[in-house]
DNA sequence: TCCTCACGGGG
DNA sequence: GTGTACGTGAGGA
C-alpha cells in the first residue's frame, strides 16, 4: 500500500476498468487503475421492466439488476425504475444501446453519460482536482479524495510540461495546401525537422515524445493533418509512435462533422485525442480568447476531461453541469435528445418573436454620458425568479406569475437550472470584485480568463433553455426569461428618467443615460435604486466623456441599436458593430480604426475632437502610403471568411465564392462551417480566379489590390469620422496624391499560439532562428513536409 | 432594386 | 455531444 497526492489528470474506461491518471507535485505522472459500475435506468411499465429483465438475464449482458426509485423532474415525483449495474464500463454504452433499441418504446435515464463523468459524479471529483490517494501494489486505488472544490477561486494547476507541434508557417492550413517542414517546440527549444523522407519524420517524433514525455501536446492543424499524417505514416513502415502515453490503445479518432449553431455552420475537423496525454489542437479549440487556464478552469467545474472540454461547445458544458447537478440529487437524467432539424411554421415565429428590449439610439455624437449595464441579466433572471423547465407551469404555486405572458413559476421547489447556475454567477462576480482590486499579473490574467471561461458557459445557459434538444431545456422557460428581461429593463428606464435623465439609448439589459452635472456617486445611488426595485444586480459600466451612435447606412436618419463607439473616462474605449469588431474585416483595417479611436480617446467636447481631426487625416495618410509602399505585413491584409456551404452551391460569384472554387480545384477538400482566408490581389480582373488569393497560395510573385484596399480603409475611416462631418469623398479629395507602387515582401505574423498558452506555459520560439539556417539547404517541394 | 452572404451578442 | 431570431451592410445580378 502506498500513499500519492497530485492533480487528477485523466480518466478514461479499459478493460474491466477505469484508467486514472495522477501528476504529483514532481510533475512525474502516475497510471493507476480503479473499479466503477455505472447504473443506468429504465421506466416503463411493471410488466414491461420484467420483459427488460428476463431480457437483460437472457441476453447474458454483464448487468446487475435492481429495482429502483428515482426522482422525474418533468413529472414533479418519485418513479419505479429499473436499475441496470454495469459491470464493465467499457461496455456501458454497448448495453445501453442493445436495450435502447430492443425496446424503443421504453424511457433510459442516465444513458448517455461518459464513463469519465460516472467517475467523476461517484467519487465527487473532477479534472485536475488535488487528490490523496492510497494505491495498493498493482495500483489500483483503494482510496481516491480531494479538499480541492470546483468552487474554490484559488488553486494550483499542476507543473504541465507542454510540447508545441505544427509545420512551419503557423496558421497556414495544410488541409488548403499548406506544406512546410516540420516544428516541435519543448524547454524552450525549438526542433525542425528537415526532410522528406516520412520514415525519419515518425522517428524523429518517436525519438522527442520519449525524451520530452510531454503532457500536453499543443498543435496546429494537429487533429486533422499532422496525426493523421504521422499515424498513417507510422502503420505504413510499422514503426512504434508514442503519442500515448497509455501504450495499451491507440489515439482516439473522431470524425469530422458540421452542425448548425448560433446562426451557422460549424465545421470541427477530423479529432484525435491521447490517452494519460493531452492533445489540444489550436485549430480545432473552441473559445481561445480565455486560454488554456480558461479551458481548465471549464473543465473542472463542468467534470468533463479537458480534451473533450476544448472541443465541445460551452452549451455542452453548461449541460455537463446540470446533469451533474441532477445526478447529485438522484434526478433521473433524460436523453440528450438530437431530433433532426424541423422548420417553423409562421405563427410559431410570430410568437416566437420576442427577444430583448431594444431601442433606437439618438443619432450622433453625446457627451458626458453613463451606461448602467445589468450583469449577466439573463442567468441572473433565471437564478432570481427560479427558472427551469420543471418549475414554469407549476401548479402549486398559481399566484407567481411572468410578466406578459402569465405562465406560473413554482416558489416552493428550487429549480434544476437555477441550482446550477447560481454558485457559477457568484464565482464570477468574485473573479470580477478581485479583478477590480490592485492585484499584480499574472494573478489578474488567470481572472481574466477564468471570468472569461464563465462568461460563455453563462450566456450559453439561456440559449440552451430555448434549445429544442437540451436535456433541460423548454421554449416556455426561455420565453420567460426575456420576458422578465424586459419588464425589468422598463422598470429601470422608468427608474431613471424619474430622476431627471435623458435615455439616449437602451439594449437588452443596458441604458446610456445623459443629464447635465451628475456627479458619479449619483450614478451608484441610481443602480442602487434599480437594483432594489428590480432584484437584479445593475452596475455603471462606465461613463464616456463621449459616445457616437451610428445611423443606418441605407437611411441616415434612422438609428440603429448595434453600431457605436465611445471613450470611457478610465481612457477604456467601447465598440460594437463597427468594422473592428468583426472577425472578417482584415487587420491592417482594424488596426486604421483603433488607431483613430486612440487618437480621439481624450477629447471632452466636441471642439476638442474637432482639433484632432488633422492629426487623424495625417494618420490615415500614412495607412495609404504604407499600403502603396508595400510596407502591410501579408497577414494584416488577410480576410478570413467562414464558408455556409460547399464551394459548389453557391449561387453569387463572390470573392469567397471565387477562392473556394479555386481552393477545391486545386484539390482541396472544403467542407461548410471551414474558414478560409485570401487576400484580394486584383479586384477589377476580368479571370475571376485572378481577383483574390487563398493565403496557402500566396506567394511574392502576386502583388495586392492597393486601389480596392485604400477604397476600404476610406469606408472604415468614414465609419469613424462620420461623426465629425467627414465623409469619404473628403477623405479621398485630401489623398488624391500619387505614390508608387512597389512590390511586396511579407511575412505571417504568428502570436495567436503564445497567447493561447498564457502566463502559465511559458515557451518560445527564441532558437528556432538559429535552427532555420540549417534548413535553409533543404529544397521544399509541395509535397514535403508534415 | 432585389437577392445573396456573413457577421454580431456577451465581457 | 448542435442556443434562436433578427438586423445590418456589402456586393453581385
Amino acid at each position: 500500500m502506498r500513499r500519492l497526492t497530485g492533480w487528477l489528470f485523466d480518466v478514461y474506461a479499459h478493460g474491466d476498468d477505469v484508467s486514472v491518471w495522477l501528476i504529483d507535485d514532481d510533475g512525474a505522472a502516475h497510471h493507476l487503475r480503479d473499479r466503477l459500475r455505472p447504473s443506468f435506468f429504465v421506466g416503463g411499465s411493471a410488466a414491461e421492466l420484467r420483459r427488460v429483465c428476463e431480457w437483460i438475464t437472457r441476453a447474458r449482458l454483464s448487468a446487475r439488476l435492481a429495482r429502483a426509485e428515482r426522482y422525474d423532474v418533468f413529472a414533479h415525483r418519485q418513479r419505479v425504475v429499473l436499475q441496470v449495474q454495469v459491470q464493465i464500463p467499457a461496455q456501458y454504452a454497448a448495453i445501453v444501446r442493445r436495450v435502447a433499441n430492443t425496446f424503443p418504446t421504453l424511457d433510459l435515464y442516465n444513458a448517455d453519460l461518459s464513463p469519465a463523468q460516472f467517475y467523476f459524479f461517484e467519487r465527487n471529483l473532477f479534472p485536475l482536482a488535488y487528490c490523496q490517494v492510497r494505491v495498493d501494489d498493482t495500483r489500483a486505488i483503494l482510496e481516491i479524495t480531494t479538499d480541492d472544490s470546483r468552487w474554490a477561486l484559488d488553486y494550483q494547476i499542476p507543473p504541465l510540461r507542454v510540447m508545441f507541434i505544427q509545420l512551419e508557417g503557423g496558421e497556414l492550413n495544410p488541409n488548403h495546401g499548406h506544406r512546410a517542414p516540420l516544428e516541435i517546440t519543448c524547454d524552450s527549444r525549438a526542433y525542425v525537422i528537415a526532410t522528406h523522407d516520412r520514415r525519419q519524420v515518425v522517428e524523429r517524433v518517436r525519438d522527442y515524445l520519449l525524451r520530452f514525455d510531454p503532457d500536453v501536446i499543443v498543435s496546429r492543424w494537429g487533429d486533422s493533418f499532422i496525426l493523421p499524417q504521422l499515424l498513417d505514416a507510422a502503420r505504413r513502415y510499422r514503426l512504434p509512435l508514442p503519442l500515448n502515453r497509455d501504450s495499451r490503445c491507440s489515439p482516439v479518432m473522431r470524425p469530422a462533422r458540421s452542425y448548425f449553431s448560433y446562426g451557422r455552420i460549424i465545421h470541427k475537423t477530423l479529432a484525435h485525442t491521447l490517452l494519460g496525454r493531452w492533445h489540444i489542437d489550436l485549430e480545432n479549440a473552441s473559445l481561445l480568447d480565455y486560454g488554456l487556464e480558461g479551458a481548465i478552469e471549464v473543465a473542472r467545474l463542468t467534470q468533463q476531461p479537458t480534451q473533450q472540454t476544448v472541443r465541445v461547445s460551452t452549451g455542452t458544458g453548461i449541460s455537463a453541469m446540470q446533469v451533474s447537478t441532477a445526478y447529485r440529487q438522484g434526478y433521473l437524467i433524460p436523453f440528450h435528445k438530437s431530433e433532426p432539424e424541423e422548420f417553423k411554421t409562421a405563427s410559431a415565429l410570430l410568437t416566437g418573436d420576442k427577444g430583448g428590449l431594444t431601442y433606437q439610439p439618438i443619432v450622433g455624437l453625446h457627451f458626458d454620458v453613463a451606461e448602467l449595464d445589468f450583469a449577466s441579466m439573463y442567468p441572473a433572471i433565471m437564478a432570481r425568479f427560479n427558472i427551469s423547465p420543471e418549475t414554469i407551469h407549476c401548479r402549486c404555486c398559481p399566484d407567481a406569475r411572468v410578466p406578459e405572458i402569465g405562465y406560473t413559476i413554482c416558489r416552493r421547489a428550487r429549480g434544476l437550472v437555477p441550482e446550477t447556475l447560481a454558485p457559477l454567477i457568484e464565482k464570477r462576480m468574485a473573479y470580477k470584485r478581485r479583478l477590480k482590486q490592485a492585484a499584480g499579473e499574472p494573478q489578474k490574467e488567470f481572472d481574466r480568463r477564468r471570468a472569461a471561461a464563465h462568461k460563455w458557459l453563462l450566456v450559453t445557459c439561456f440559449g440552451y433553455l430555448g434549445y429544442k434538444n437540451a436535456r433541460f431545456g423548454r421554449i416556455e422557460a426561455h420565453e420567460a426569461v426575456t420576458a422578465y428581461g424586459r419588464e425589468v429593463l422598463l422598470r429601470a428606464k422608468d427608474i431613471v428618467e424619474a430622476r431627471g435623465f435623458r435615455v439616449l439609448h437602451a439594449l437588452t439589459d443596458s441604458l446610456w443615460i445623459r443629464k447635465r452635472g451628475t456627479p458619479e456617486a449619483e450614478y451608484a445611488r441610481l443602480a442602487e435604486e434599480i437594483a432594489r426595485a428590480t432584484g437584479l444586480p445593475i452596475e455603471l459600466e462606465g461613463i464616456y466623456r463621449w459616445v457616437a451612435f451610428l445611423s443606418s447606412r441605407v437611411n441616415p436618419h434612422a438609428g440603429v441599436p448595434n453600431r457605436y463607439f465611445g471613450a470611457r473616462c478610465d481612457g477604456e474605449l467601447k465598440l460594437r458593430g463597427i468594422e473592428a469588431r468583426r472577425g472578417d474585416t482584415p487587420k491592417f483595417i482594424q488596426k486604421a480604426q483603433l488607431e483613430l479611436l486612440a487618437a480621439m480617446t481624450s477629447a471632452r467636447t466636441r471642439a476638442e475632437l474637432a482639433a484632432r481631426l488633422p492629426h487623424c487625416l495625417e494618420m490615415v495618410a500614412a495607412r495609404v502610403d504604407a499600403l502603396r509602399a508595400g510596407q502591410v505585413p501579408l497577414s494584416d491584409l488577410a480576410f478570413t471568411y467562414r464558408l455556409s456551404r460547399d464551394p459548389q452551391a453557391y449561387a453569387t460569384n463572390t470573392l469567397n465564392a471565387i477562392v473556394a472554387r479555386e481552393l477545391a480545384g486545386r484539390g482541396v477538400k472544403l467542407n461548410a462551417g471551414e474558414s478560409i482566408r485570401y487576400l484580394i490581389t486584383d479586384y477589377t480582373a476580368a479571370v475571376p480566379s485572378d481577383r483574390a488569393r487563398a493565403t496557402e497560395f500566396w506567394d511574392g510573385s502576386w502583388g495586392y489590390d492597393v486601389e480596392r484596399y485604400t477604397e476600404m480603409l476610406l469606408r472604415a475611416v468614414e465609419t469613424i469620422l462620420l461623426p465629425l462631418g467627414v465623409h469619404a469623398k473628403m477623405l479621398q479629395g485630401w489623398l488624391a496624391q500619387e505614390l508608387p507602387v512597389q512590390p511586396l515582401r511579407a511575412r505571417m505574423e504568428d502570436k495567436r499560439a503564445h497567447e493561447y498558452l498564457g502566463p502559465l506555459f511559458e515557451w518560445s520560439n527564441r532558437s528556432v532562428a538559429s535552427i532555420r539556417s540549417h534548413i535553409a539547404a533543404c529544397p521544399q517541394s509541395s509535397r514535403g513536409g508534415g
